[in-house]
DNA sequence: TTATATACTTACTTATTAGTAAGTAAATAT
DNA sequence: ATATTTACTTACTAATAAGTAAGTATATAA
C-alpha cells in the first residue's frame, strides 16, 4: 500500500490537523516530511484550503467505509457501536489526534467559509448512522436509553470528540473511564 | 467596572483564543482592537506564552469564583450543577466559543510545555468539584447515576466542550438536547 | 517522431509573525 | 525640584507564511 504522493500530502495535513490543528502546520512542513519543494505541495493542492478539502472529504469516505464494513460484518449492535468508538480509539492511539470534527470545530471560523458544508455533512452522516444503529437496538431491545436516539447520538458523538481532548491533558485512562460510561450508560 | 489595558488584553487574548485557537490571533490583532500599538502590548505580556498564562490563570480565578458563588448561594446539587454548566452556557452565548480548555486541548502540543501544568490544574479542578457534587447528590438520592463519581464528572466535562464545538457545526439546538440528556441521565 | 501532459524544481513576492531597542510623556516617589 | 517608574510610542529585525511564475526532466499520446 505505497501512497502517492498526492495521497500522502493528504495523509500528512490530516495528521497535522488532528495533532495541531489547521493554524499550525505549513506546506513547508508537509514539504521537508515528504522529501519535496514547498511548491511540489501547491502544484497537486493551489490553496491550503483545497487541501483541507480533500481531507475532509478523506475522512468522509474513511466513514462510509466503516459504515459499509460493519454493514457486512456486525451481527449486534453493541459490535456496531464499537466499531464507530474504534474511529476515536484509532486516534488516541495515533499519538493522541484529536478527531477531526473537534480539530475543525475549535478553528471553524478561520476556515473559509464553502468548508463548512462538507463538515456540515460529515458531522451529520456520523450522527444519523449513530442515530439509527441506537434506534434500533433500542427497538430489540439491545440497548436502554432515555430520549430521542439522534439526541443520544450527539452526545455520544461530542463526548468522544471531548474526551480525546481531555486525554491530552488529564492521560488516557481518562479517554477509556469515559467511554466505558458511554456504553454502560446504554446497556445496563 | 473599566478595564485596565492589561485585563482588557487578557480579555481579548481570552476572546480570541476560544473562538480561533492561539495559533490564529497575534498581537497586532490585540492591539488594534485596543487601539494601541504591537509593542504596548508586548510591555503587558513579553512573550505570547506570558500572556496565554495570564488566560488560563484569569480561567482558574473564573472558576473558584463560581465554586465560592454555589457554596453561599445553592441549596440542591441540581442548582450547583447547573452553575457549572453555566459556564459553557455564557461560551455559547459569546459567539460560539469554545471551552477554554478544549481550545487549547486542540492545541496542547504547539504550547510551551510549561503551559501544561496550568492547564492540568485547572481541568483537575473541575472535575474534582463536580465529582464531589456528583457524589454527594447521589448519596443523598438527589441524583443517580452508576460508576464512579469521578469517571462521570470526566464524562461531563467531555461532553460539554464536545458539545460547544458540535454546535458551531450543527447549531445550538444540538447543544441544548446534549446538555439535557446528560442531566436526564443523573435525575431519572 | 513530435507534441503534450505530469510532476516536479528554483527563485521569487508580499504579507504577517513574535519579538526588541530606543525614545517619550505623564504620573509618582523622594 | 528632581529622579524614577509606568505606560506607552516609533522604528526596526529575523523568521515564516501562502502563493506564483517560469523552467525542466520524464512519461505518455498522437
Amino acid at each position: 500500500m505505497t501512497l502517492s504522493t498526492k495521497e500522502s500530502i493528504i495523509a500528512l495535513a490530516e495528521n497535522h490537523i488532528q495533532q495541531n490543528g489547521y493554524n499550525a502546520f505549513s506546506y513547508h512542513d508537509i514539504a521537508r516530511q515528504l522529501g519535496v519543494r514547498n511548491a511540489a505541495v501547491h502544484y497537486h493542492f493551489p490553496k491550503k484550503e483545497d487541501l483541507l478539502m480533500a481531507v475532509v472529504e478523506k475522512s468522509e469516505r474513511h466513514f462510509q467505509n466503516m459504515v459499509e464494513t460493519s454493514r457486512s460484518n456486525d451481527n449486534t449492535y453493541l459490535e456496531k457501536l464499537n466499531r464507530f468508538l474504534k474511529i476515536y480509539d484509532d486516534n488516541l492511539d495515533r499519538q493522541n489526534r484529536v478527531c477531526l470534527v473537534g480539530a475543525l470545530a475549535t478553528d471553524l471560523f478561520t476556515l473559509p467559509t464553502h468548508l463548512r458544508p462538507a463538515l456540515y455533512r460529515l458531522v451529520e452522516s456520523m450522527k444519523d448512522w449513530l442515530a439509527e444503529v441506537l434506534n434500533e437496538a433500542r427497538n430489540k431491545g439491545e440497548f436502554m436509553f432515555d430520549g430521542s436516539a439522534f439526541d443520544r447520538a450527539a452526545l455520544i458523538c461530542s463526548s468522544m470528540a471531548g474526551a480525546l481532548q481531555l486525554a491530552r491533558v488529564l492521560g488516557n485512562k481518562e479517554y477509556e473511564a469515559i467511554k466505558s460510561q458511554l456504553i454502560k450508560d446504554l446497556t445496563k
